[in-house]
DNA sequence: GTGTAATGCGCG
DNA sequence: AAAGCGCGCATTACAC
């Protein structure tokens, strides 16, 4: 933590790491030994210098660096836009997850004790309610001790169940298939949600906390394909919100004492961005008319009037819209929505007609990969795409997809970055950012200071690109914990 | 004991 | 035939 030390530049004028990612993303786990072997000629166990001989190969070693911050400018110059990336968006970002990461978020650990020791009762009850179902004690966490018995002890149906490498697969998906052939499954879906929740965060979090109680997390920047921060050690971008059990988890997150955490997330963010990358103008336009999107597009695919849009129909209309942009078949549909699959390739090819500039656009985009290479982002981050003229189905397949999602998921990560550097510079001093989550930023101020970060927060990161031609939603919220917001 | 693949699941 | 993008992490099972 150099930042600690006030060694930490403020400003960043070239990032190595970052930069030989930007150049080639492929190369994540490139460490600097490896490209002054690689790129310099220069064979040096960095990461390994004895004390006694750091000074005397200090020079070569800032020589090197220097050398490789030339080369990695003279490279970025050649590929269209990446300069500004840089520039713009990458060397500013870093201070400020830097800051980020050093100032940490509180943790009520006390709480999260408690929760504890109820979870590890309700699971040895649960436990013992299957023992008893499987007429024998077995590890649960076993997934193939678990299909041993559902599917040999017990004889459970296995039609329409996946199968995985080692056999049949007792994934969430599959047990909700097996529901309601035999009691034991809810019990282990109860077991899997329970000690899910109480491994991953309830036990381990608390362990991470430095003597103020505050976790500190590792934002990376080198790791996801599409230029999204990754969060680590602990992952902080995966703290449970979808069930209530998961909501209590949250609540353990707190903000000091006078002080108040503020949130703000991007209404919509991805399928904005599509609308405008695919430059598809009815769906900006019913944007910029604050519509509701899944209504209108269930209106438009089903024939109906939006108001006589019934809530399967809307369901559906949700799951196509954020499925698209992923490229979901026929097939994905009819399973994520539960009607068959002629119902499903029909609906795909009525939503098909509706949103033709976003199919003709990600055609584009693998188009766009098959001959160049890559795909980019609006504002010129790149992503390589070698996968995407593989003989194997399945691996072309994937890089297909991931090429139409890139620069979709990859202008909402510049955007952000974007934001958050500007919101660094009109933060009032007192307030001060403490995650991101991808479409959403957590701060923590001063009660006090709760409307002014408010109206900050949604005016930077609505105005944040004006040249956008779909207005941003930017949604804010404050409380007391985070599970308030 | 350490390392790795497979499985499963938390989030956007 | 396969069938949804991007992550990090806990656990099990097994090789060494």
């Amino acid at each position: 933590m150099l930042l600690q030390f006030k060694v930490l530049a403020p400003v960043i004028s070239h990032d190595i790491l970052v930069g030989g990612f930007l150049i080639n993303s492929l190369q994540r786990e490139a460490s600097l030994t490896e490209m002054f072997d690689k790129d310099l000629g220069i064979e040096t166990e960095l990461d390994n210098i004895p004390p006694e001989e750091i000074i005397q190969k200090a020079g070569v070693i800032v020589a090197g660096l220097n050398r490789l911050a030339f080369l990695q400018g003279e490279q970025m110059s050649e590929l269209t836009g990446l300069i500004k990336v840089a520039e713009d968006i990458e060397w500013p970002i870093i201070p400020v997850l830097a800051n980020m990461e050093v100032e940490g978020i509180e943790l009520n650990a006390r709480a999260l004790h408690k929760m504890s020791e109820e979870f590890a009762e309700i699971i040895e009850d649960i436990a013992v309610q299957i023992y008893g179902y499987a007429d024998q004690e077995f590890n649960i966490s076993s997934p193939s001790q678990l299909a041993k018995v559902l599917f040999e002890d017990l004889d459970l149906p296995t039609k329409g169940i996946k199968k995985g490498k080692t056999g049949y697969s007792t994934d969430a998906k599959q047990l909700e298939k097996l529901r309601w052939s035999h009691p034991i499954i809810n019990l282990v879906t109860q077991y899997r949600e329970y000690t899910k929740l109480k491994s991953t965060y309830i036990d381990a979090l608390p362990k991470l906390v430095d003597e103020n109680s505050r976790l500190h997390t590792d934002f990376r920047l080198t790791v996801a394909q599409t230029g999204r921060l990754s969060s680590a050690e602990p992952n902080l971008q995966n703290i449970p919100v979808r069930t209530e059990i998961g909501k209590k988890i949250r609540e353990s997150f707190v903000a000091g004492e006078g002080r108040a955490f503020v949130s703000a997330d991007y209404s919509q963010f991805e399928l904005r961005l599509a609308a405008v990358m695919a430059d598809d103008k009815e769906l900006v336009e019913l944007f910029n008319q604050d519509a509701d999107i899944h209504t209108e597009t269930a209106a438009k695919v089903y024939d109906v009037s939006p108001h006589e849009v019934t809530p399967d129909q809307r369901r559906h209309a949700k799951v196509i819209n954020f499925g698209i942009l992923y490229g979901m078949s026929g097939h994905g549909l009819s399973v994520a929505t539960g009607t068959t699959e002629l119902e499903a390739k029909d609906f795909l090819t009525k939503y098909k007609e509706l949103r033709k500039p976003i199919f003709d656009y990600t055609a584009s985009l693998i188009e766009q990969a098959k001959k160049k290479g890559y795909v980019e982002t609006l504002f010129g981050r790149r992503r390589p795409m070698p996968d995407i003229n593989s003989s194997n189905f399945i691996v072309r397949s994937s890089a297909e997809r991931a090429a139409m999602n890139m620069p979709i998921q990859g202008t909402e990560a510049d955007l952000m970055k974007m934001a958050m550097i500007e919101v660094e510079k009109k933060l009032p001093k007192g307030a001060k950012q403490l995650l991101q989550i991808h479409d959403s930023i957590i701060i923590e101020c001063n009660i006090s200071q709760t409307k002014q970060v408010e109206e900050i927060l949604q005016e930077t990161m609505e105005n944040i690109y004006p040249k956008l031609p779909v207005k941003l939603k930017v949604d804010v919220k404050s409380g007391k914990n985070w599970g308030d917001l």
